[in-house]
RNA sequence: GGGGGCGUAGCUCAGUUGGUUAGAGCGCCGGCCUGUCACGCCGGAGGUCGCGGGUUCGAGUCCCGUCGCUCCCGCCA
């Protein structure tokens, strides 16, 4: 860090001093990190950003600072000055940044006092989030929160350097607009100057962002919020951060260059251990087979396999009623009977309707839920698996995106309950060609992304047609996504036909993307990364709220986390609401 | 909307089959201590066991309700 500018305050970074400092004479500021009272000497770690140093106070050389000392508790704010000083042989700490030297206090001042903290600023041990929310302005006094805000600014920094570099613009779009197509829930805002009236918060910049396009600006980017109003997760936020990527005259490979030369520079640029790109990209056909996910982790094995040959023609098929046959070879795992039904339990949760498993001996099947299986059919699907005495064998009987979903769910947790990842390499891979279109509850087509997206194949069967799409999985998590757009207005027409959107509809959804379109539209596509998982992936935290500064709780109810505040009759007047007689 | 888990000191937790005065570590307060760095030693304060009801001679413990938190499903890229 640059030095502040010397003034009654401090003069040098308190974590930045070093022994090539010694012998100057320092202001430094910050807040009481720990105090070690001595009698005599009293010892105070003082914090600020930059880090920790030791503040020495003699009680007979600097008698006021010292009596100021004895009265300094955790998190009180203070200025000292004094000189620095080598500290003795013995007394160096290794572990310190600045532990070669200390300030010898001279002379110093409370600028604040602190009430006792709630809990304690110096030490990671977990802490209810609640409370840690509640106080969040402690809760980011912490070494692992401070450090995690930092690699954020890194992250967010090293994505605006590269994109400024290759002539994107950074452009804004509104926050209060119209719902745009995300296929959440949109929050809304009523309108004061339209009674009835209401705003819904982006769900993301997609409708601006392509309208810039058409404006003639061929490269826009912006580190934009976006809002949803669906229930919280530990990956997931109601309001998060997308860096926002949108480009002319483009196609996939494009897009993907340009996103791989993003991504690579943040993670050289926070030190993030992974291959640089080009990264590996699969077909969504190829990752729902082999991983049973959209999103896979390619950090572990454990490959899914067509099974349905092997017990092609047996009773087997009667058993479980099903049109496939799938499973994987979990490996040697010393499982007893209790793991077994818990990872029953964990295939119904995801939708199976039971889970065949077996465990291999060293002459057919030890043990198995699929008793009436004859020994033909274990046999081949042992070949098939690939199986080794001790592997345990997990297998679904369903339809085939429902056994390939519950068997990518098993997988996952294998490799949880196995610390299958442990010492790893990160993995990331693209995912393409997904299907442009797939079937709601009732049957109905519905866009697999957004509706703007291109589709590619034989319109005559718009189930069977793919989209222009590509997916970003990092380590399991689905860090970012895009596609090339429609760009043509009865090509974009052709898809809400097949949604079943009419012209009035449309009009009404979309009219301004869709006029727009008549007026010259360029080809045109883009991307969008999830800020908050990349930063949570990169920190190795579970949780993004760990690395948003202010998130919400998942029911919201804290006063600091933006929950939701009651609206009195005299507020709903004033904006002009239109409340029925109940309300 | 649904399912699981949790709620005991400021914090993190323990608390036996229902039994007398509810404990520990850390933090906090006080005392001692001139080289510590999670300083040490001695002492102390601090509890509506989330809330309400019930069963019982007796409830932190069992039952019902309720509130809050959390994880997951649904939902959501």
């Amino acid at each position: 860090m640059r030095p502040p500018r010397p003034n009654g305050f401090r003069d040098r970074w308190a974590g930045e001093l070093r022994a090539a400092d010694v012998g100057k004479t320092v202001r430094v500021a910050g807040w009481v990190h720990r105090r070690r009272d001595h009698g005599g000497l009293i010892f105070i770690d003082l914090r600020d950003r930059s880090g920790l140093l030791q503040l020495v106070f003699h009680p007979e050389t600097a008698a006021d600072a010292h009596a100021l000392a004895e009265t300094l508790r955790s998190e009180h704010v203070l200025t000292a000055q004094g000189e620095l000083v080598a500290r003795e042989g013995g007394s160096v700490n290794p572990d310190l940044a600045t532990g070669e030297i200390e300030l010898s206090v001279v002379e110093a001042a409370r600028l604040a006092e602190a009430a006792t903290p709630p809990f304690r600023v110096d030490d990671d041990d977990p802490v209810d989030e609640t409370l840690r929310l509640r106080h969040r302005m402690i809760d980011l006094r912490r070494a692992p929160m401070a450090r995690n805000m930092v690699l954020r600014h890194k992250v967010t920094h090293a994505m605006r350097d590269h994109l400024n570099t290759h002539d994107f613009l950074d452009i804004e779009t509104p926050i209060l607009t119209r719902s745009t197509p995300e296929g959440a829930r949109d929050f809304l805002v009523p309108a004061r100057r339209v009674p009835g009236a209401f705003f819904a918060l982006p769900q993301s910049p997609q409708l601006f962002k392509q309208l810039l396009m058409m404006s003639g600006f061929e490269r826009y980017y912006q580190i934009a919020r976006c809002f949803r109003d669906e229930d919280t997760r530990a990956d997931r936020q109601p309001e998060f951060t997308q860096l926002d990527i949108e480009l002319s005259f483009v196609d996939e490979d494009d897009v993907i260059e340009v996103m791989e030369g993003v991504m690579g520079s943040v993670f050289e640029a926070t030190g993030f251990p992974i291959d640089g790109p080009p990264w590996r990209r699969m077909t969504y056909a190829e990752v729902m087979a082999r991983y049973g996910s959209d999103k896979p982790d390619l950090r572990f094995g454990l490959e899914i396999h067509d099974l349905s040959e092997a017990v092609a023609g047996t009773a087997f098929r009667v058993l479980g009623g099903a049109p496939t046959v799938r499973g994987f070879n979990a490996g040697a795992r010393d499982v007893a009977r209790r793991d077994l039904d818990e990872l029953t339990e964990h295939a119904r949760r995801f939708g199976a309707r039971g889970l065949i498993w077996a465990v291999v001996g060293e002459d057919g099947w030890q043990r198995t839920s699929a008793g009436p299986l004859e020994e033909a059919q274990r046999a081949a699907i042992s070949t098939a698996l690939t199986a080794a005495p001790g592997d345990l064998l997990l297998i679904v009987a369903d339809e085939e995106l429902s056994a390939l979903t519950v068997l990518g769910e098993l997988r996952l947790e294998i490799g949880r309950r196995y610390a299958l990842t442990e010492g790893q390499p990160h993995a990331i891979v693209w995912v393409v060609e997904a299907p442009m279109f797939e079937r709601d509850a009732a049957g109905h087509l519905t866009a697999m992304h957004h509706p703007f997206t291109a589709p590619t194949g034989d319109w005559s069967d718009p189930a069977s047609m793919r989209s222009r799409a590509y997916d970003l999985a990092l380590d399991g998590l689905e860090i970012g996504g895009g596609s090339i757009r429609n760009h043509d207005a009865a090509e974009q027409q052709r898809v809400f036909d097949v949604l079943r959107i009419g012209a009035r509809e449309a009009q009404a959804r979309f009219g301004f993307l869709l006029d727009a379109l008549r007026y010259g539209a360029p080809p045109h596509g883009g991307i969008a990364m999830g800020i908050d998982r990349i930063v949570a992936v990169i920190a190795g935290e579970p949780s993004i709220r760990d690395v948003i500064a202010f998130p919400k709780t998942a029911s919201g109810s804290d006063p600091l986390t933006g929950a939701p505040a009651p609206v009195d009759a005299e507020q709903l007047r004033e904006l002009s609401l239109r409340t029925t007689a109940a309300s």
